[in-house]
RNA sequence: GGCCCGUUGGUCAAGAGGUUAAGACACCGCCCUUUCACGGCGGAAUCAUGAGUUCGAUUCUCGUACGGGUCACCA
């Protein structure tokens, strides 16, 4: 039997669910199922002052939404539970323990405000080994005497550690650049970096997928395998998703360049397939193909880690935008329907025709959120401009404008049957009987109708929108 | 600042020694058309830079520049 693959997701619970995060889950999951490996997801709710209520629930329905489905985790026992940090406690300090034996590890008392005298004046500098040999005799008393303390990972002095990352190859960092970090927090916590190498192992991850802000890190990780005498995981680091400022600025992509969570994005009007969609070729491109529209099933079958980019990915909004607008294109009649209508609902008029409105707006709008400005024009008669009523093209001008109508006006009172076709023909007719151009006709009327000089339709569909009588209305105020 | 990583059009990107350097978004133009949109067709636009290796470098090597990441009792 082929050697199966197990990954992660191990999020923390922070109340959102940030795109760069999801992608991280996204390809985590792919790699997995690509491969038909295990996906595992865990909750790393080790730093107790950012736990968030119901931040948990956020990641749950955000995988539920997206269809990334994990094979073990919280209320999925697969034998290698619990999957939240905060549950497994006692196994971090037995292994800590372990380490503090092997003289991997020891107990550090520096006080915050030493280490804080540590740092230069741009709040750069590590832990200096104050505490790295302490006499067993003072530390058993500091200890009995109920002193603060942190359990510290004691790295080597000399030499260099390397790694081999599937994305960016062999990573090699000093040692003497690696400070002492922190294992077990004073309030007894562990750190990430401690506690995720512990589960990774206990969980029989064999591929750690994850951000490549860890990418430098990772020796550290390495060495606490090493200290253990566990098998190193296999890494995949990803590329960073990147937002640009209005001064054209690229950063690691932050509130301060949209909406980045998931939530957001849905909030807006995104559709999740189209924002995993999206997000799953930034950083990554399927071979063979020029393909742009993936179902996750697809995706599950075409991902490899070689598809996978080294260079910061530009979340770029306008792209997301077409991708939704062609998702909602692509919906069902009904789904559509049941996403669009109730909105119109909400800010037409009793009469107006909101299936049709929604009809029309369906190859206009990117997102749902687009709606409502788009449909204002309904909502409400907005003041005619009668400059609209001139337009070069059909050579109208407003004095021809009100002509037109005053004159098509009683044609229209009479029209029994009230939609698109007919109401066209009746117009169509009365410009060619009257010596009008068309156009012009068309023209005069829309803008008639609905004050506006685009519109998501032409003179008779809005028409057939806005029903009879609030259509006879618009255009007697117009002619006044 | 030290260390690490990266650099193909405005953005996402394919290509990995010899190509007219794919494709997509955005942009521009034309067509379709009762406006806009949709759709169709076309266009402009890219290998950061210097040196080396080579018959030949976008592709390999080194330097430079630029960008990013990281140096927490956060993950």
């Amino acid at each position: 039997m082929a050697e199966t693959i197990t990954t992660r997701f191990a999020p923390s619970p922070t109340g959102h669910m940030h795109i760069g995060n999801l992608r991280t889950a996204l390809y985590s999951y792919l790699l997995a199922k690509a491969q038909g490996g295990k996906f595992i997801l865990r909750i790393e709710d080790t730093d107790r002052e950012r736990l968030v209520e119901g931040a948990q629930e956020v990641i749950l329905d955000t995988l539920r939404m997206t269809g990334i489905t994990y094979d073990e985790g919280p209320g999925k026992d697969g034998g290698h539970g619990p999957y939240i940090q905060s549950e497994r406690l006692p196994l971090y300090h037995d292994y800590a323990q372990q380490l503090i034996q092997s003289g991997h590890a020891y107990y550090c008392f520096c006080t915050p405000e030493r280490l804080e005298s540590l740092k230069d004046e741009k709040g750069i500098g590590g832990y200096d080994g104050h505490c790295r040999n302490l006499p067993p005799e003072e530390v058993a008393e500091k200890l009995a005497s109920g002193m603060p303390h942190v359990i510290r990972q004691k790295m080597p002095q000399t030499g260099v550690t390397s790694y081999t990352d599937h994305v960016y190859g062999e990573v090699s960092i000093d040692n003497a650049e690696l400070r002492d970090q922190i294992l077990i927090k004073a309030d007894g916590y562990p750190t990430y970096n401690f506690c995720h190498v512990v589960d990774d192992h206990l969980m029989g991850v064999t591929h750690v997928v994850r951000g490549n802000e860890y990418l430098t890190s990772t020796p550290k990780y390495c060495l606490l395998y090493d200290a253990f005498g566990w098998e190193r995981p296999a890494y995949v680091h990803l590329p960073l998703l990147m937002g640009k400022d209005a001064d054209g600025n690229v950063s690691k992509l932050s509130k301060r360049h949209g909406a980045v969570s998931f939530q957001d994005l849905v909030r807006q009007g995104y559709l999740p397939e189209a924002i995993v969609n999206y997000i799953a070729l930034l950083g990554w491109s399927p071979k063979d193909t020029t393909e742009e529209f993936f179902t996750m099933d697809e995706l599950k079958k075409l991902f490899s880690m070689d598809g996978l980019s080294k260079s910061p990915a530009v979340f770029d909004y306008e792209k997301l935008k077409w991708f939704n607008g062609e998702y909602i294109k692509k919906m069902p009649v009904d789904a559509y329907r049941e996403r669009a209508v109730p909105i119109l609902e909400e800010i037409c008029p009793p009469g107006t025709d909101r299936e049709k409105l929604a009809e029309l707006l369906r190859t206009r709008i990117a997102t749902f959120g687009e709606i409502p400005e788009r449909a204002a024009f309904a909502a409400e008669r907005i003041p005619l401009d009668e400059s609209l009523f001139t337009n070069k093209k059909n050579k109208t001008t407003p004095e021809l404008c009100r002509e037109m109508i005053a004159g098509c006006l009683p044609l229209l009172e009479g029209v029994e049957q009230w939609d698109n076709d007919t109401l066209f023909v009746v117009l169509k007719q009365f410009a060619a009987d009257n010596g009008y151009k068309a156009g012009a006709v068309m023209w005069a009327v829309r803008i008639a109708v609905a004050r506006l000089a685009v519109t998501p339709g032409g003179a008779t569909e809005l028409m057939e929108v806005f029903g009879k009588a609030e259509t006879l209305e618009r255009l007697q105020e117009a002619v006044k």
